[in-house]
DNA sequence: CCCCAGTCCTGCGGGC
DNA sequence: TGCCCGCAGGACTGGG
């Protein structure tokens, strides 16, 4: 499930596209249902076509280009899609491609397994509006403790919840929430409005260490293997989950509790009760 | 403002 | 061996 370190090392996976020129896009034919891609092919194209690549950014969970146009072409990877220099893990979920020239790479592939992902060609008023400050909140490795504490401060939900709206801070998804919540020692369960100003500056170190480490191993791969970097390699953060999906082993932090697993807003979250206590822990002697 | 349940979609694994 | 069902959780929507 692509979350900001996957879809950061998808972006770095094609920055070498940087400066080449769009020929064509495709969307091909597949036997399974096919995704959103908007405008359709023939306007997509028109607008497309000729146009080099500026910038290739991450905004929350996508990976945008930006083209000499001011037009952006937006991949929505979602659940289960990827972007791809290298040759898909399968044809059937093959859902775009985007055809270059005049760089080492000659095409970026959409690939979507579910198919709940997207691909979109934006103007910069569509870009503002679907994208905007208004849909999206900042880059959690761009602010700072004060920001975050002033984003979450007053609301009344439980940490672990509120950490997954993209409308407070982007790119946060449901299993770097659990793990971001274990370094920081924080129970997920805590609402946002009873944490105290240490809570939020611990809870801000761990997320700059969490997201950091995992572009650092280039994402999770999970047991069901979806997700892949640029070239259809697996990443290898997952090796270093201290909970996400742990339920019933050994905390390897404090070697003393096991891994819990319940559910907040129909989604998973692991934590461990000794490392993440509800309450705090009672003054000794 | 907040929260919940339902929706999209596919593949996988458990149970019978 | 096959079939059904639940599960995974990104983002969004409608209703309370």
């Amino acid at each position: 499930m692509p979350e900001l370190p996957e879809v950061e090392t998808m972006r770095r996976g094609i920055l070498p596209a940087l400066g080449s020129r769009i020929v064509d896009i495709q969307k091909p034919r597949c036997r399974v249902k096919p995704i959103e891609v908007t405008p359709p092919p023939a306007e997509f194209r028109r607008r497309a076509k000729g146009q080099s690549i500026c910038a290739i950014q991450r905004v929350g969970k996508r990976v945008v280009l930006r083209l000499d146009s001011d037009d952006t072409i937006v991949f929505e990877p979602r659940m289960t899609g990827l972007v791809l220099v290298a040759d898909p893990p399968t044809l059937a979920h093959l859902r775009f491609r985007l055809d270059l020239e005049g760089g080492p790479i000659s095409q970026i592939l959409f690939w979507d397994r579910r198919g709940l992902g997207n691909v979109r060609l934006l103007s910069p008023r569509q870009f503002d509006q679907q994208l905007g400050p208004d849909k999206l909140g900042p880059d959690p490795l761009e602010i700072d403790a004060d920001e975050l504490r002033d984003r979450f401060k007053t609301s009344r939900r439980e940490v672990k919840t509120a950490l997954l709206d993209q409308r407070a801070i982007a790119g946060i998804g449901n299993l770097y929430a659990s793990e971001i919540l274990h370094r920081a020692g924080i129970h997920p369960q805590k609402h946002c409005n009873r944490l105290n100003v240490e809570a939020w500056n611990r809870i801000h170190a761990a997320t700059l260490e969490v997201l950091n480490e995992a572009i650092r191993y280039e994402g999770s791969t999970l047991s069901d293997g979806t997700y892949r970097n640029a070239q259809n390699d697996p990443g290898g953060y997952q090796h270093h989950h201290r909970v996400y999906a742990r339920a019933g082993q050994l905390c390897s932090t404090c070697h003393d509790q096991t891994i819990v697993r319940i559910v907040q807003s129909q989604r998973s979250t692991f934590y461990c009760p000794a490392c993440q206590p509800k309450r705090r822990r009672a003054r000794l002697t």
